[in-house]
DNA sequence: ATGAGTGCAAAGACTTTGCACTATA
DNA sequence: TATAGTGCAAAGTCTTTGCACTCAT
């Protein structure tokens, strides 16, 4: 079992980057984040690491595909670490803030179908489904 | 036939607010830009009008629907005027930067499964295909 | 040892706000 | 004419950059 941080890590040092001390704080971070977070939210639990470092770590993971950028209803950017590599989508809740990934092929299909209709050359897509999450649905 | 500035001013009476001359100008402006804009692009074009003034009118009509937030593959956000009120999704082209608009009932009720079989009670959703326009395929 | 990576502080970009004034309804 | 809306400039946010120093490789 390979954790989110390892591959996080090794994706760096497959790419050539180095793997420091405050790179590997940010990446624990993210990895103990509940739900989706912001830069300040990371800068704020890591006072030790300078703010750029922080920016400059987020926006080398976000290159990566290790982090994924969610756009929240209200148009804000968060961020939430890639449980899969692959392609997906993310679920966000809207009471609690929580990110599901899920992926399905014949949605994709369905929407490359769409473009190809269009005679539009498709090359990738993000979708954010918005609503509340079956644990608050339950839990309230 | 009513075009698309009128409607979005004519929204605005039918909620209260005044059709003032500044507000015109952006709209035309939004109108007869040939596709999505920043806020500084606006801005750009109508010296007269102050920035905040910019800023103040794109919220109101985000708000009031007429206005679609797309976001950009980098991330950035830019807007389009809304050329239908109803749903619709986006055909964002990476090579012209144009946004086309689409809707398939197909894929709205496929993403509502979606989100149903995983116990997710589904409010809204929002999606945005990049790739490469037909005008932009055949022209090259 | 050597250059990628870092922290800090300053600069920059972007957006909002306070306020006196203007103009719509 | 009463008040929503405006422009301007100042104040906030949020993010990047320059630079000397440090530390992974």
């Amino acid at each position: 079992m390979v954790s989110v941080a390892d591959s996080a890590t090794a994706k760096l040092t497959r790419e050539g980057l180095r793997v420091t001390s405050p790179r590997r704080l940010v990446v624990e971070a993210m990895t103990s984040a509940k739900r989706p977070f912001t830069v300040e939210d990371l800068s704020a639990a890591l006072p030790s690491v300078g703010r750029a470092t922080v920016f400059r770590t987020v926006r080398l993971l976000v290159e990566a595909g290790v982090l994924c950028r969610v756009v929240i209803e209200d148009g804000t950017v968060r961020y939430v670490l890639a449980s899969s590599g692959d392609h997906h989508h993310h679920l966000v809740c809207s009471r609690c803030g929580a990110v599901q990934e899920f992926a399905d092929p014949t949605l994709d299909r369905l929407i490359a179908a769409n473009a190809h209709q269009r005679g539009f050359a498709l090359a990738s897509h993000a979708m954010e489904l918005y609503g509340v999450c079956s644990t608050c649905l339950t839990g309230s």
